[in-house]
DNA sequence: GGAGTTTACGTCCTCCGTAAAAATA
DNA sequence: TATTTTTACGGAGGACGTAAACTCC
């Protein structure tokens, strides 16, 4: 049974003729003729008697009538469903971001997001910046806004939305507070806190000391920038954590020649088609784009 | 969009995969894969991600399947419908027969119809045996229990059912209740009733005189024997009518070598496809056939 | 004779299968 | 390397259109 068959069918049923349903599909009389008697064939039942010139339904073509309709029916709405998603927003977005992030960037965007989209099912989880791309890259979320990736993945699409400075503190007790600024490797001589390997932020760190060869003096890691802030703040050693961490009793090292700063940003697997809710955080996110970064 | 598509576009979606697809369909890797880029191109959206070799759905595959699911469903439930058409009795007849039949023989018939199948929506009508004929021809109504004519039609399946033997009637203070019995010339002669015009009973009681090239003194004509039988009994000559009509103050005239009996059965369109309710009702109609009939 | 349906036949198009390439685990 | 999907190409079957036969009005 074809689509094509259940639409002669209707055609015929509702004109009783072959010929002016032929002239209604653009097609000739022997082509409705065929499709129909096909249709009949394939069912195992004539559907319409022809008592000459006239065309009537048969028990079975009664039958068959508001069900192909029904059929039809649903396939059209179908293609309008499916045309219509495109302007409306809906479905299920699955969204993941780092602590750090979610806990200080995300909040109002996700208030504002869940209050347009009503019909949108957000699921939100957090996870480590890296875990979150591999999620990403294997299609099990959708959009993960987290601490940008140094190297870029041939399989994710980056979106940088967020400058994030980075810079070097310790409690104001420490012996470098005494200084008005320090180098490289007065810095690494000193006992610190790192981030856990395989971050992102630790590369970032990691990566002047090594092109001075020069080795950190790592006390501890660990995977929140939450805590080790804690540890920073009980005098275990110095950090380097975003500016906006900064608090009492936290102080700033000035570090000759070092710059440092993360980019924050969302990404995507440029394999998957985006679903409209990715499609509307996308551009809700991209609102709130540092203008520094536009430059 | 084609059936063959949709299965395909379930099936993967079931088994995230082409090849087990293919597997399940009994087709090619390549033919299924073919199938879903055709249907994702004429729908103007992709159905599926394809994350390496994973295989998962987009927003608006998840959006297709549960309506693709419901259209295949609605197909099979047309096919299991027609096929069940032929156990089944349902659906609408439309059934007529001539006054006299409905009144004397189908009232028990039409009953014990109605009890065993009470899914039919039966449509009864009185018309007249002629007229019932035409109406079978153009497909108005599918069967007709009447006096059968007398002449076939090609178009017309006519099913003998009763013999109704007729015979001559008068009042029982007519001049010719004295005779033992009568010849044709001796009946010619007196005043007599005939059905109406065209009717089949009234060429069946014409023709035996017409082959004598005799002609009938009829002084009125009317369309049901009911009140044939009524003028009959008043007193306004004698008529030819049924046996079974023979009563009070009526009796029977004996004519010589006039054997007269019409036959009653059923009419049927030759083009026509019998509905289940239909052929119920021949089977219900055969078994009160006259066994004599059957000789 | 005119209109409508069916049948016959030639052509074109579509869909499938085979084979090879590309990508991934 | 082995598996999965995609692409390319050749062949078979189906669907349409033209033309003619048949039927009915």
């Amino acid at each position: 049974m074809e689509f094509s068959q259940l639409k002669a069918f209707i055609c015929v049923a509702e004109n009783h003729s072959f010929s002016i349903t032929a002239n209604q599909l653009h097609l000739t009389q022997p082509a409705i003729s065929k499709r129909i008697s096909t249709l009949e064939e394939q069912l195992g039942c004539i559907l319409f008697d022809r008592i000459g010139h006239h065309i009537q339904l048969t028990q079975a073509g009664e039958v068959l009538l508001p069900r192909a309709i029904k059929v039809l029916q649903e396939v059209e709405d179908c293609k309008k469903q499916l045309h219509r998603l495109n302007d409306c927003v809906s479905g299920k977005l699955a969204l993941a971001s780092s602590h750090h992030i979610g806990l200080h960037r995300l909040p109002e965007i996700l208030k504002t997001y869940a209050k347009e989209y009503q019909d949108v099912d957000l699921d939100f989880q957090f996870i480590e910046s890296e875990q979150a791309c591999e999620a990403v890259r294997t299609g099990q979320i959708e959009l993960a806004v987290i601490t940008l990736p140094l190297e870029p993945d041939g399989k994710l699409q980056t979106i940088e939305l967020w400058n994030d400075p980075l810079i070097c503190m310790v409690n104001k007790e420490h012996p470098m507070c005494t200084l008005s600024e320090v180098c490289l490797e007065q810095l690494a001589s000193y006992s610190m806190l790192l981030p856990e390997k395989e971050t992102f932020t630790r590369q970032i760190i990691e990566r002047p000391f090594f092109n001075h060869q020069l080795k950190l003096k790592a006390r501890m890691t660990t995977n929140e920038l939450e805590s080790l802030r804690m540890m920073v703040e009980i005098g275990l050693g110095w950090s380097i954590l975003p500016k906006s961490m900064l608090r009492e009793p936290l102080v700033e090292i000035q570090v000759v020649d070092l710059h440092l700063d993360r980019k924050l940003g969302l990404v995507r697997n440029k394999d998957r088609i985006l679903s409209s809710s990715a499609e509307a955080m996308i551009n809700l996110l991209l609102s709130t784009r540092d203008v520094r970064l536009g430059v």
